[in-house]
DNA sequence: CCTTGACCTTCCCGTGACTGGAACCCTCAT
DNA sequence: ATGAGGGTTCCAGTCACGGGAAGGTCAAGG
């Protein structure tokens, strides 16, 4: 298979896919052209680390995460401290936005949105109370 | 006022305020030793950028947010947009990390954890249901 | 007067995970 | 022969800085 045809099967972006393969995630094969030659298992490791990304893990993770699924004898507890880990970081993030939301929910509720200058968005970012 | 001691009054740290003076946010004057020299205006846009970074806006929002600031007959609907754009896109990121976050969190609850190399993550990310 | 240490300066590279684009090669159909 | 539509490499840019090197400046102490 050839890259596009992956692309399409994985919904990843083939610059991405020579993306993957130039920091070793994949190892594809070559055609006797320079081709990328993709056999199952690297269509399938790509739509790993697909689904991995959309659920937000690092790349570094995903390096690992793919380490442990090909390895028969891991023990889950490695893939949850991974888990576990990004998990606590996504939820940290969630916090963070959550503040900026309802600062700037208050600021723009509080704004009148017309022609007139007096904002107070622009007063609190001014720092005047 | 030196850079270390508007870093100090603002808690931005001196490298930030330089990348700031670089991309023409603010223009502090030099001394004749070539030291930046900062005016009680710079620092107080300083804070304001700061202040407007820490809610999450962009440096070019917060460009245009600093020209309306300067500016006395703006309009505060320009504000207003800027700030409701801003918002929407902090909720379409919190809506994306909680979707991440309840699929993570279903996963990680059905992990055993343990020695055994059996992973209900792993088997989501491969695509086995 | 000299040194020490804390400042300050510029400059360049690295970050994460790609994306865009240039310049070029391969293949197949017309 | 030519054109369209694949593929290839390589380089630059993204965003908002942070790290670190190499060197100039300043105030205090010996």
């Amino acid at each position: 298979m050839n890259i596009g045809d992956v692309a399409n099967k994985t919904g990843l972006p083939a610059k991405t896919i020579r993306y993957y393969e130039e920091i070793d995630l994949i190892k594809p094969l070559r055609d006797t052209n320079g081709y990328r030659q993709f056999r199952d298992q690297d269509v399938h490791k790509l739509a790993f680390l697909g689904r991995a990304r959309t659920l937000g893990f690092t790349i570094e993770d995903c390096r690992a995460l793919l380490a442990l699924y090909e390895d028969e004898s891991r023990a889950s507890a490695d893939v949850k401290r991974i888990a576990r880990d990004h998990l606590s970081q996504i939820e940290a993030k969630i916090a963070d936005l959550r503040a900026m939301r309802d600062t700037l929910s208050h600021l723009i509720e509080a704004c009148a949105g017309d022609t007139r200058p007096d904002c107070p968005i622009l007063k609190d970012l001014g720092g005047k109370s």
